[in-house]
DNA sequence: ACAATTTCTTGGTATATACCAGAAATCGTG
DNA sequence: CACGATTTCTGGTATATACCAAGAAATTGT
């Protein structure tokens, strides 16, 4: 052992932490650890692979950012749950979708507020800036196990006209009420508050899906934007090449 | 600075390494340092930020998981090159348009052989299993960067049939050739062979975007795998919401 | 002038150690 | 038994050190 702990990386091996890595990774892929269990500590990992803790750290950071794993801080690292499904052409349904597949969607209110259209958004929203929007910030769970954060910017004279004047405008989605939508998707890295609020690390990367919906007439009245964790979701759609 | 050396993170204080993760991050985005520029190296951003390698390694990882830079391996770090834009409903189009936003994309052949259909391929193919397959895999470069691998497994017979039987079959993307197709995008951790074709390190995540081809009639004839490094792609759909 | 060799630099791996703060379990006491 | 205090466990941060292998640059020998 003593001669061998010297030489980091045996000539052809992988190097340790990655043969660690491949051994958690069987081990939850085979099945043996259900969803959301807790996988073996960092200073449990390094004892029973005779590493050092930052080491046995490595690979279980490497398993997180694989996707298999999720972290709590203070409390341990736990299996990732499955995949949700989002069909990106439709939206409406997403819910009903989801649950058909066996997810238990919980929307948790973060914050909503009336806020001017800033320079950027009045340019998305075809409005003018100061136009009055509804920001509303929607955490989702499911089996409250929380999967992506949502923000819509809604033109509140638009809504109105939609929902009449007496409806309350923030308990609702305005994203199931457009006609088309234009969609972006992106990998990136979390915003320090969006990753808190997810319970990830904050440099931990994510899926980014902006909407920017529009009405029977081709106008658009609400711009979304959805944080996922990346680990969580699988995007569909349905192309046509050529007609 | 010995007191405060031993005051691992100063109350209030974000840590250093996340310190030195915005400073780095500032400097990027305000445009001091251009598009494949070299950022200083671990043991340069150690001194000047007075930290120990391990610490500076630490921060100039973390801006590497953010997309903002890219690492090779006994060279340096560097900054990473703009998003390409990719829209899912024109996939036909889609080298036309990159070029059009100022891409300049070169198709590197990795491989082309005839594979039978495994289990896997049969069932979302609709082929029995053993069908002949082109498996042709190209690694798309942009202004010589590695941005994404592509493999294609297309039906030989229906292949023949669109392109004849004396046609190199192998110098061919089908993808364009569809009429509609199924689309799947997901963030994923990296095989270390994808990885490596695309100077990553092996842990990394990127995306993974499926397409099921199929021709006018609706049968699928192609099957096509794209890995793209996260940080270089934004993909675009429109869609219909309700009718 | 040019090829071969050496040296320097770079990121990658690995250990040992130390302290922090929050969560959870345990313990002690009223 | 209830409830607060203590202890243990967890991941997070940070340092110092060491060696490796490959790229790049400088040096050397012919």
């Amino acid at each position: 052992m003593s001669q061998q702990s010297l030489q980091k990386v045996p000539a052809g091996h992988a190097p340790r932490f990655r043969q660690i890595v491949d051994h958690l990774r069987d081990e939850i892929l085979a099945g043996k650890l259900p969803e959301h269990a807790a996988l073996p500590s960092e200073r449990v990992v390094a004892e029973r692979h005779g590493v050092s803790r930052m080491t046995a750290r490595r690979a279980l950071e490497a398993v997180e950012a694989e996707g298999l794993v999720y972290s709590e801080e203070r409390k341990g690292r736990f299996v990732s749950p499955e995949r949700l499904n989002y069909s990106v052409s439709s939206m409406a349904n997403f819910i009903a979708d989801a649950e058909a597949d066996g997810a238990e969607l919980e929307i948790e209110p973060v914050h909503s507020r009336e806020t001017p259209a800033d320079a950027n958004l009045a340019d998305i929203l075809s409005v003018r800036p100061g136009e009055a929007l509804l920001e509303t910030a929607r955490l989702f769970r499911n089996r409250g196990h929380a999967t992506f954060l949502e923000t819509e910017f809604v033109v509140i004279a638009h809504a109105r006209r939609l929902l009449g004047t007496d409806a309350a405008l923030s308990e609702e989605r305005f994203s199931p009420y457009g006609h088309s939508a234009d969609i972006s998707i992106r990998m990136r890295a979390l915003l320090p508050d969006d990753a808190a609020l997810l319970g990830l690390a904050p440099h931990q990367a994510g899926i980014e899906l902006d909407h920017l919906v529009r009405d029977e007439a081709g106008v658009p009245f609400c711009f979304s934007r959805q944080i996922w964790r990346g680990e969580l979701a699988r995007f569909k759609a349905q192309a046509i090449v050529n007609r």
